[in-house]
DNA sequence: TGTACATCAGTGAACGCGCGTTCACTGATGTAC
DNA sequence: TGTACATCAGTGAACGCGCGTTCACTGATGTAC
């Protein structure tokens, strides 16, 4: 035994199935779920339709799989590390969340907009090892920062680590949502004053004692 | 000339075309565009499959029309009126649109959950006589609202309005989102006291002077 | 070592289903006489 | 007033297409002798 080998691996690294994931996974980067062919995936694997049953159990499967290493991919491919609390200033740690939620949602979001509509691929997607992350480790990776920054006094003992988590990562949720719902708008990166100004209304409120 | 009459018109008040806007908007508001069917919408209407071509281009035609009764018809729905500057406190009234907001976004955004990932849905929403509004007009409401309190000297004069209203709209699309991506999830009220601490994070800000 | 055979992952044409859309037909209503 | 006819919005069976999925077949590789 030892049978034939799909033309697509003549190079000849990975398994088949690693393949067909990482295949579905651009093409999911690319366009999302939406409209997404069980033909298209195979002509982007090089590889023929029928292969994919081979693997997995039926196309939401794969889609899945591909989701799962799309998230992990974006939140991987963050550039430097997360702030720790007591470096730097807190504005421009809070800036720093702020940029790394904005780039990961960027990521995530286009490809996750047509996973709402599909109740059975969340469903495979909650069953896989990891829960669904989409920037849930950045929610709690940030409110812990804050936290932090609590115990060394450099952040009021009263103020809610999970409100900002919540404000900051619905502020992604928010622009990128407006770039998806408006493709004609502004530019992708939103604007740096917008941003800026963000930072300083979580910062300082807007009333005065 | 007058020729027969829709059987489900025999009640006999509007025309035909109303009907099925009215008819697609409730199917819509019930479960989204994602996976609506022609079929759907006529067996809603008590209508024969092909009527809709009498009266609209497509299928698309009609559903930008129903999401856009949707819309105006959430708006309307609100409870009560946007508070104004200068009435009761910038906390009450700061909480008061959040809650306009949430209820509003808890409205619409699963109905465009599925717009997302339809292009050409999206160009025919944005022919209609309004633009897409989805929170926009009350975004701007916001945005208004605290200039006028800016004015009134009751917020900063160095708060940013755009931000507070972005936040605020962020923080919907954040909620609502998770609802949506895990329907097993907490229930569709969110804990008050999260709410109040958004509220509290606004006024006051996290750092203190 | 060389040859015949068995294995089974990969292949891709074909199936069946559901969808958006069409169009020959129906029949309630207005008009002509 | 009563009757025959013309109109055309509504009807729903039928069409064609694209999709997810299946399965008889192919052929590269390992094994037996």
């Amino acid at each position: 035994m030892s049978p034939r080998r799909a033309a697509a691996l003549r190079g000849g690294e990975q398994s088949l199935r690693e393949h067909l994931i990482a295949a579905a996974g651009r093409v999911v980067a690319r366009r999302g779920t939406a409209g997404l062919t069980v033909r298209d995936i195979a002509r982007e694997a090089q590889v023929a339709d029928g292969v994919l049953y081979n693997h997995f159990a039926d196309k939401e499967e794969l889609l899945a799989y591909a989701l799962h290493a799309h998230v992990r991919a974006a939140e991987a491919g963050l550039e430097g590390t997360a702030p720790q609390p007591g470096a730097g200033t807190v504005e421009a740690n809070l800036r720093a969340y702020l940029d790394r939620a904005l780039a990961l949602h960027t990521a995530i979001l286009p490809a996750f907009a047509g996973v709402v509509t599909q109740p059975g691929l969340l469903a495979r997607l909650a069953e896989l090892p990891n829960p669904i992350s989409g920037g849930h480790g950045l929610r709690t990776e940030l409110a812990g920062y804050l936290r932090g920054e609590q115990r060394l006094g450099r952040v009021a003992r009263d103020a809610s680590p999970e409100a900002v988590a919540t404000l900051i990562v619905g502020v992604c949720h928010d622009l990128v949502l407006g770039q998806l719902l408006d493709p004609t708008g502004p530019a992708p990166a939103p604007t740096p004053r917008l941003i800026d100004e963000v930072v300083a209304t979580l910062l300082h409120g807007i009333v005065r004692p």
